[in-house]
DNA sequence: CTTATTGTAACAATGTTTGTTACAATTGGT
DNA sequence: ACCAATTGTAACAAACATTGTTACAATAAG
């Protein structure tokens, strides 16, 4: 199964976030007519990275701006913001047989293997920041 | 959202067939008691392995066995077989609004970082074999 | 030919995602 | 103090994938 797209909304809207003005804050109408989606899920997204620390949301006037340095926030920072709710990218099976051999000791033999790959993805994701992503939408492709 | 536990499914399958005895076939009456799932369950992931040319399934007397060496067949070859009908890993959301600078371009600077990611995952995943799978599930953990 | 087994369709239950409407709560500006 | 814009959140629907289940035709070993 894929990787929800509220991560890729997520990078989207925090590059928004990066290329605006400094002190300008956008709305979440502004925010979902780029990303081309409701303003409620931009929101729910919001929320999450708010409650991460990436964020500061403002009601009434205004909206959004960027709490963190470009140049440090990272698309793993982004990642464990929105997937906080599953930090374990496998799933592995619950309850196999404990009468066999293999039932009985898989799930741990897994676990550390699927959890070096895990780390492996996030440490690619740590090695880019918002500021390259907002440098990769600048430059033209050529 | 998480990898399927098909996936670990199919691992613990083709360790339970690399465990085997040499020439024995094995059930999916019989895999399915060792993971504790409907046999049914255990017959669509074969489907998939013997799709990628990972097993042989004999209908009638006997059942499945391995047709590739447990010391060269790795994770990845499992992950590919059982995710091949999705191979991005990352979802990117659809149509971003081309007015706009950022949702012209994400897309583009998504995908090749997102893809780094995915090939970061995958080459861990290349690096354990099914060979050494079964060596951690027969070695205690102390 | 018999019998065990696979392959597959069909269906239900569950859970997640995405989009949507609606509205109370908040707060900046006047 | 009030107004108006905006957020936060609940509630719901549609779509989809996963997992488990029953049922049965197709297959092939002995």
């Amino acid at each position: 199964m894929q990787i929800s797209s509220r991560f890729s909304v997520a990078v989207h809207v925090l590059t928004l976030l990066a290329a605006a003005v400094p002190g300008e804050l956008l709305t979440s109408d502004r925010m979902a007519g780029s990303v081309n989606t409701n303003p409620v899920v931009i929101r729910r997204i919001l929320g999450q990275l708010k409650q991460a620390g990436l964020v500061e949301v403002r009601a009434a006037a205004g909206g959004t701006y960027l709490r963190r340095d470009p140049a440090t926030l990272t698309l793993l920072d982004v990642y464990r913001a929105v997937e906080a709710a599953e930090p374990q990218l496998f799933s592995i099976h619950e309850h196999p047989n404990p009468h066999c051999l293999v039932g009985r000791t898989i799930q741990a033999v897994l676990d550390s293997t699927l959890q070096r790959a895990q780390t492996a993805l996030e440490q690619e994701l740590a090695a880019t920041t918002l500021a390259q992503v907002l440098a990769g939408v600048r430059e033209p492709v050529s």
